[in-house]
Order: structure tokens, then sequence, then C-alpha cells
DNA sequence: GGTCGATACTTCAAGCCTAAACTAATTCGG
DNA sequence: CCGAATTAGTTTAGGCTTGAAGTATCGACC
């Protein structure tokens, strides 16, 4: 058993502390919220408006930055999803012919995923929507608030990494 | 055609515009990508040390504030997850013993589903780690930049809720 | 009291996602 | 040159998620 000032000090202590856990946790969970909320939003208008997915739309996305093509791995890589699941995503792209994969000439393992121009066209209208969606769903956020607001998820983005993080 | 002094207006607006989009498109980007990294460490780590997932641990966080039990339909609304989802999740949890199903004593179509002691238990261990997760993923923070965070994400969640927006 | 529209829940099909196991091709060290 | 480690990609088993269709019950109104 403590003394009567150091029990009072721990209290206080361990007080400060779940405050700030119980802060911290709330402060989280808004974040998801927000996150979740957009993306639902965003997800709900892909498939409303052109039936497709936002992880689709995300690779169209990474393709249209390189037009001369990325491999399965690069693409995984990119979207920060696992191999696997780009097959399947791949496939069905090519299936709905909005991108094609050819055999890559310098290593046959691989293959060299591109859009096609039917896929340019489509990921073209979708994201002028999805743009246009996030524009107005921040429009409430004047440019300094915004900025605000990224430079502390950018400090976010330095606590994750010097936390001990070993992705 | 618009006269010179139309076009010229026109393309700074156009510029403005598109200078502004871009911005709100990196602060989405990065919103989502913070909040996708703390996501993924928070399910390895309940895969990791409890084999266990995120929802089925919400399940059991929204269960452990309410002792005498909650319907289907209210954890589905609690959660924000379809109906046909917390089925499965709590016929899960079911069979691992940490949660259990009551018939409803006043209406025979609804069940009462409740934290066995076991899972009473098993939840106040991942909650600690969770919690303790998140309080290390957030310590780069000191308490102002969390609160401006977390008022900036206020404003992000009024932005949404003011745009054309039905859920 | 009987019927009819809500409500509580389950089932099903389809898609996303991962980790792990597997095949095939490449590259590098000896 | 040849075997070992690496790398590209696919397959598979398992879990989450939704939306739609289906079953049973409830409640309210005629």
């Amino acid at each position: 058993m403590a003394t009567p000032a150091a029990t009072l000090a721990e209290k206080h202590d361990g007080d400060f502390q779940v405050a700030a856990d119980r802060d911290q946790l709330r402060l989280w969970l808004r974040m998801l919220s927000c996150t979740m909320v957009i993306d639902k939003k965003l997800r709900a208008m892909l498939a409303a408006e052109f039936g497709t997915t936002l992880p689709r739309f995300d690779v169209l996305a990474a393709l249209e930055r390189a037009p001369a093509g990325l491999g399965m791995g690069q693409l995984s890589r990119a979207l920060l999803v696992s191999n696997g699941n780009i097959t399947a995503l791949v496939q069905a792209l090519v299936r709905e012919g909005q991108v094609e994969t050819l055999p890559s000439p310098v290593d046959r393992r691989a293959s060299v995923v591109r859009l096609t121009p039917a896929g340019a066209e489509a990921f073209r209208a979708q994201a002028g929507r999805h743009h246009g969606m996030i524009a107005d769903l921040f429009a409430g956020l004047d440019a300094s608030e915004a900025q605000t607001l990224y430079r502390m998820l950018g400090r976010v983005k330095m606590s994750i990494a010097a936390s001990g993080a070993e992705p």
C-alpha cells in the first residue's frame, strides 16, 4: 500500500492517462466514422451511376497514370492490396473490356495490364463524378481549414511511422 | 467563342477550381490512407494476438455497453452493418462461446444477444490492447494537435451533412 | 376476429479481401 | 553451366459485407 501522497499522485496520473486514452479513442472513432461515411457514399455513387466498384475504379485510376501499363505486382503495390486480389479484379475488368493484359516481352512470368480506350473513357466519366463528389463533401471547409486538416493528418502519418511500427 | 477577356476570366476560374479539386482530392486520399493504415494495424493485432477480427471485437464492444443484451436489429444499427451480416457474426461468436442468444420473452420473432462471462473477459483483454495501440499510434500528437484534428473532423462531419446528402 | 402492412430475423448470391500454398520463370553464386 | 534463392502470378480456403428474397410474428385497423 502506498502513502497517501503517493496514492494521490498515482490516482491523478491514472486519471490523466485514462482521460487521454478516451480522447484518443474518440478521435480515432471520429476519424474512422468520417472516412467510412465518405467511402460509402463514393461506393454507392459508383455502383448506382456506373455499375462499378471502388476497387475497380482504383485499378483504372492507377492504370490511367501509367499509359505504358503496369505489371500485376506493381498494381498490387500501388493499391495496397494483396497479389491474389489483383488477379480477380483484373480478370473482371478484362471481361468487361476496360482493361487488357499482354504478356511482358522481357519476362515470361509477367504480364502487363493496360487501359483499353473503352476503359479510359469510362474512367474519365467516373473520375469526374468521383472528384466532384469529394469536392461537394468537403465544400463546407474553407481553404485554411482544409490545410489545417491536411497538416494534422500529416502529423498522424508521422506519429504512426514513429510508433513501434513494422509493416 | 467567348471574348478574350471572358476567356481569360473563365480560364482563371477554371484554374482555381481545378487547384481546389486537386487539394481536396489529396486531402481525401491522405485521410483515407491514415485511416486505412491504422485500421489494418488494429485488425492485424487482433488476429495475431487474439485470433479474432475487428467486426467481432465491435460486436463484443457494443454488448459490453448493454449488460441486458441487445436484439439483432439493435446490434446491426449500432454497428452500421447490414442485418444479414450480424446473423453470421453472432453465430460465429456463439460457436466460440463468447456470446449467447436467448429468445426474447416479449416477442417470439426477436432474440436477445448477451456477452457470456468468457466473452466479457476476452473483450477486456482485447479492448486494453486496442486502446493501447491507438494511444501508441497517436502518441506523436500533443493534446492541442489532437484537439485541432478532432475539431477539423467535426467540420468535415458538418460539411458532409450540409452537402446534398441522402444516406 | 380476420386481414394486412410493418418488423425481426435468416438465407443466398455476389463481390472484396487476405494469407498461404503452389507453379513457373528468372537470376545469381559457385 | 547448374542448383538455390527470388520473383511473378494464380489458386484456394476463409471471413466480411451487402442487397434482395423469404419466413415468421406482431400490431393495428376494419
